[in-house]
DNA sequence: AACGGCCCATCTGTATACAGCCTACGTTCT
DNA sequence: AGAACGTAGGCTGTATACAGATGGGCCGTT
């Protein structure tokens, strides 16, 4: 059966997006029967994809049973990056402290900064060459985990950006929509080199601190992006979040 | 609807036992039918269990369809509990430098190691009083994460620690089988206290370390463990665990 | 008019029937 | 005898029917 046009991916992937656009509010309750008919699957289907997102984090189980969305403040924001960041981070320890290293993949990483350099040489960062900068950005993270080879680490740190808000190239989007961007990608691509020769210079500390204050350009992109009326709806899933004071 | 005795429950924690109690080969094929008269429930609960342990690390995804038990090596056990201290690490971090700790929390983590002083200096550790030092234990590590107040960081150790031999408690068992139980014991409840100091003095940093070192103590276990043919049948999921070289 | 109890609508949890696909075994052809 | 093809069995994915429980609304009473 062909598993990416399954009735229980279709579900997933239209329930998630339901969620991530706003039309369900946070704490709204998830009731399956209006879905069935809002998304047209069966319940059987429209089940298992309620149970994967109460296991991705963005329902939550409610007690008499059912779900509801889950609803999160800038520090769950915060949080959120602040584990990607260490989790990262010790990936980046674990490729560089690694007993052999494979030198392929490691050609491999250097490559991918090579890449990076070149988009950000040739201009600024627009809506353009934008979705190449994401492409190559979240394949030097996936290079770094996999240069780390532990299938559990990988596999935990998958788990781990389940939440929209979580993953690498999260903020990318907003990032580049503030007046700062232009510094903020030179920094980033400072530190995806840095962390690239770290891990071949076997320096695991360096990597990892590295790999964390990385994911800490996340949170300040995230900040001021909060800030700012304009780019705050930029934000994957800002529908779910509850900004303190007045809303947006 | 009662979810304690919910079917799905029901088959949720046999089918979990079925698991580690390597009834279940790993890579053997999970398959329904056969589960539905073993464990005495339907198919729709019993989907319900197999998706959960598919998120939980303990079944593995079949391209075609279905689930298989998913087997670990030495190296997923050791970045499994790596993952545990890094996370628990941060959670202590968090703990020490938050703003406004709860005196209440606080003071409730040092009775947790006052506890936990008590039962060691009272006797050995002994099937008798192991399973109040197990809780303890448990409890101390919850206390931390409780003092870190992030509900996102506490759901992601929470998942993170669904793999049966990344828990904090998963080794005690087999610790104090070994001769070196006493001195192991010593030094983790040495760390449990200079944890709680640190917390208490906002030394984030130290906090951290200590409590990533506190794991590599259950790591330290797990080797000694493993190179002993009577105790290594004591670790939780050891039918899970592809050994190197012969099997025991 | 307010409060309490009862009833109904609705929802989830569960069981089961059905259809398509994969696999493995047996048979047949070369 | 070996390989390839066909068939049958079993398995998963899906849909739907049924039961128990829960929560809200309406009516009656005080």
């Amino acid at each position: 059966m062909d598993l990416s046009s399954s009735q229980t991916v279709r579900a997933l992937l239209k329930l998630r997006e339901l969620i991530l656009s706003g039309e369900l509010q946070p704490g709204e309750r998830v009731s399956e029967l209006p879905l069935v008919e809002r998304l047209g699957v069966s319940r059987t289907p429209l089940r298992a994809a309620l149970l994967r997102l109460g296991d991705e984090g963005l329902l939550e189980a409610i007690p008499t049973g059912g779900f509801a969305v889950r609803g999160f403040d800038e520090r769950d924001l915060f949080a959120a990056i602040e584990v990607r960041g260490t989790l990262e981070g010790l990936a980046a320890r674990f490729a560089a402290e690694r007993g052999a290293p494979d030198a392929e993949e490691l050609a491999a990483l250097k490559e991918c900064v090579d890449a990076l350099d070149r988009v950000l040489q040739r201009s600024a960062i627009t809506t353009k060459n934008f979705a190449n900068y994401v492409e190559l950005n979240e394949r030097f993270h996936s290079r770094v985990i996999a240069l780390a080879g532990s299938p559990v680490l990988a596999w935990q740190i998958e788990r781990a950006i389940t939440l929209p808000f979580a993953s690498a190239s999260a903020f990318v989007m907003v990032q580049a929509a503030l007046p700062e961007a232009q510094t903020m990608f030179t920094i980033a691509q400072d530190q995806h080199r840095c962390i690239a020769q770290a891990i071949e210079a076997r320096e695991g500390a360096r990597a990892e601190a590295l790999m964390q204050e990385h994911a800490r350009l996340a949170r300040r992109n995230l900040e001021l992006a909060l800030h700012n009326q304009r780019t705050r709806e930029l934000v994957p899933g800002a529908g779910l979040i509850r900004f303190r004071g007045r809303t947006g």
